[in-house]
RNA sequence: GCCCCCGUAGCUCAAUGGAGAGAGCAACUGCCUUCUAAGCAGGAGGUUCUGGGUUCGAAUCCCGGCGGGGGCGCCA
């Protein structure tokens, strides 16, 4: 936000340094580190080493030379409109804002930008994030829900921060697996449906437990069994045969239970408040696959060797000249003609690039995809798309339960929708004991943003690259670094105001002075703010929520912090008051906007 | 065999190559007649797996080792 002030003073280094022959290195600035400070900050470490490399002036060891430069510098700078002092300490240049005038700036342009608050300015290049690709006949389990929550706070960041943003969901509705559902549905289940969107997609996946049960080969089986297994795997493969040759029944059957799964995701994705712009599916990219793969084939990039009884096969390495293995060899079309997933991502993403003519194309999946998709990026840059270089894999950790790996052939998984119930239950026995002021109407809808706000922001606030134990009750846990507790700071800062408002104060919507001593926490809590849109840039330029979580903490601590050290209601002098109640009205918005990118929402109390 | 990720407080995790390596949980000490205690304040807790190297400066970058996880042509 001080853009302005950092440039001059960086102008009167560099004409300092330039006017006595100092090889000034670059100019890197960061926040003060100490707390209740409050300012910016560079050191000379690195142009004090480059002076000793030159061999120029004394010989000082770097730090103390570092801060004599400093010294220097700090003489030079003199008065600054806007900064109260400058020092020179350990080899680094202290700039500290005058607070008045920066406090009133900092709530001034919060409470004047609102909800846009920390919004970029607008980017030229248009983003794809493609998340929850979630297959079909299955239910959306705690693992999916990791996917989607990551998927939805990068596409809210991204767009925040000043990009065109086109949110892409990519559901597996075809395959193996789809087809073992419909086809014990059809042999035993045929004309039954469970009530409810979400019992009925439950269902589907319990009935693969099942089946996987009939199909699997099991230890000590008698002629009777294997005879009646192999049966019964003949029955899926021909309907599997059927389904593809376009059978009239079987593609029907597809359709509806198809379309049960698919309720049920959007439904999900609903509780989730997140609005997909495109739907890909599986099924729809398989046939211009094929003909992905002529093409490929005629620009000599694939290898066709179906004439040998083989596959048709991307030899990446050696198209890319490379001498080292790195991207491998990839099969793009089985012997029998069928597609496979790198087949259809391909031509996913000639359809990304042609038709909806994006520049970067993040794609959230599970890091155990990582070698297939440089695969596929690398067959892409063969192909000729320039896009390929700005094609992003945002891989992560994989969700385990603490008994193992989740498995939906076993049916060892926690559904999502089962821990969003869960979340609820446990938020309204809290809330019972401790605002049993509020409506029970109201109590529920309160309960739900709560316990998915806990729920949310422990999937965000563990970096993209790790794995995930779940534990429920560390997940909707509702005590310290935790979504309600960001949540909670809110409600404190909307219960003031609205007490102002109760008391007969309407808030002065004038600009405050803070021509008054700021308490620490003041300070602290303004610097926060003051960080926002660099937070927001940060994290959609690195693709990593984490950091917006992290500062989402950071500024409700503050908030927190500054709540118990200064009563607002009860200043006596009225222009400081005044000035306190737009401090705190600049944090609420202030939290509201992270919150929101972390798609958590806000309720007005708990 | 090759490739990727990880190793930080008892546990779960943070830390653009920069100033006391920080939070939460658990345990400990205080704070509700006060704008909501889902909170605040305080103390304790560390050879950042290990050995080298680069650098003025390394948890961070490079090389080796140990330990854990994942991936490697017709699954997705």
């Amino acid at each position: 936000m001080f853009q302005k002030e950092q440039q001059l003073i960086e102008e009167k280094i560099k004409a300092f340094c330039s006017a006595n022959d100092i090889a000034l290195a670059e100019l890197k600035w960061q926040p003060i580190p100490f707390s209740g400070e409050w300012g910016f900050a560079t050191s000379f470490f690195q142009t004090a080493a480059n002076e000793a490399k030159l061999g120029k002036g004394n010989k000082l060891p770097a730090p103390q030379k570092a801060q004599e430069i400093a010294e220097q510098v700090k003489a030079q700078i003199g008065s600054v409109d806007g900064i109260s002092h400058v020092e020179a300490v350990k080899g680094y240049l202290n700039v500290y804002f005058k607070t008045s005038d920066y406090a009133r700036r900092v709530v001034d342009e919060v409470l004047n930008s609102g909800v846009d608050f920390g919004r970029g300015v607008k980017k030229s290049e248009r983003v794809m994030v493609e998340y929850a690709q979630p297959n079909t006949h299955h239910s959306f389990h705690i693992g999916h829900a990791r996917n989607t929550i990551l998927g939805e706070a990068l596409a809210r960041l991204v767009e925040f921060a000043g990009f065109e943003t086109i949110r892409a969901s990519y559901p597996g509705d075809l395959g193996l697996g789809v087809i073992t559902v419909m086809w014990i549905y059809d042999k035993l289940y045929k004309g039954q449906e469970p009530e409810g969107v979400h019992e009925r997609g439950q269902w589907l996946a319990k009935l693969y437990v099942e089946a996987t049960a009939l199909l699997e080969k099991k230890d000590n089986e008698t002629p009777e069994e294997i005879a009646q297994r192999e049966a019964y795997d003949a029955e899926r493969r021909e309907m599997y045969r059927k389904w593809d040759a376009g059978d009239e029944y079987v593609r029907n059957l597809w359709r509806v239970t198809r379309e049960w799964s698919l309720e049920e995701l959007r439904d999900v994705l609903h509780m989730l408040d997140v609005k997909m712009d495109v739907w890909f599916y599986e099924s729809e990219v398989d046939e211009p696959s094929k003909v992905i793969v002529d093409e490929l084939i005629k620009k000599d990039i694939a290898t066709d060797e179906r004439p040998n009884g083989g596959a048709v096969i991307v030899k990446i390495d050696e198209k890319l000249g490379l001498t080292k293995e790195k991207y491998r060899t990839n099969v793009i079309l089985r012997r029998d003609g069928t597609t496979l997933y790198l087949t259809k991502d391909l031509a996913l993403a000639k359809v990304k690039f042609e038709k909806y003519h994006v520049d970067r194309s993040i794609y959230v999946v599970d890091v155990r995809q990582s070698l297939h998709l440089q695969q596929a990026f690398a067959i892409l840059k063969l192909w000729g798309f320039p896009q390929a270089e700005k094609c992003h894999h945002l891989g992560y950790g994989f969700v385990s339960l603490p008994e193992g790996a989740m498995s939906a052939r076993r049916g060892r998984v926690v559904l999502f929708k089962d821990v969003a119930d869960e979340a609820v239950k446990r938020v309204l026995l809290v809330e019972s004991e401790k605002s049993a002021d509020i409506p029970a109407e109201e109590r529920e809808k309160i309960a739900y943003q709560i316990g998915m706000g806990a729920l949310i922001y422990s999937m965000l606030s563990v970096d993209n690259n790790k794995d995930i134990v779940f534990d429920i009750n560390e997940a909707l846990s509702f005590d310290g670094r935790t979504g309600p507790y960001i949540q909670n700071a809110y409600v404190r800062a909307n219960s003031i105001l609205k007490k102002s408002k109760v008391e007969g104060r309407k808030l002065d919507l004038r600009p405050s002075t803070f021509n008054y001593e700021l308490t620490k926490h003041e300070i602290e809590l303004i610097e926060k703010i003051s960080h926002f849109p660099n937070a927001v840039q940060q994290a959609a330029a690195e693709y990593r929520p984490l950091i917006m979580a992290a500062y989402a903490y950071d500024l409700a601590n503050a908030f927190h912090s500054f709540y118990h050290a200064v009563n607002v209601l009860q200043t006596e002098d009225e222009s400081v008051k005044n000035a306190r109640l737009r401090l705190i009205a600049a944090s609420k918005q202030t939290i509201a906007n992270a919150l929101r990118l972390l798609d958590i929402q806000a309720p007005d109390v708990m």
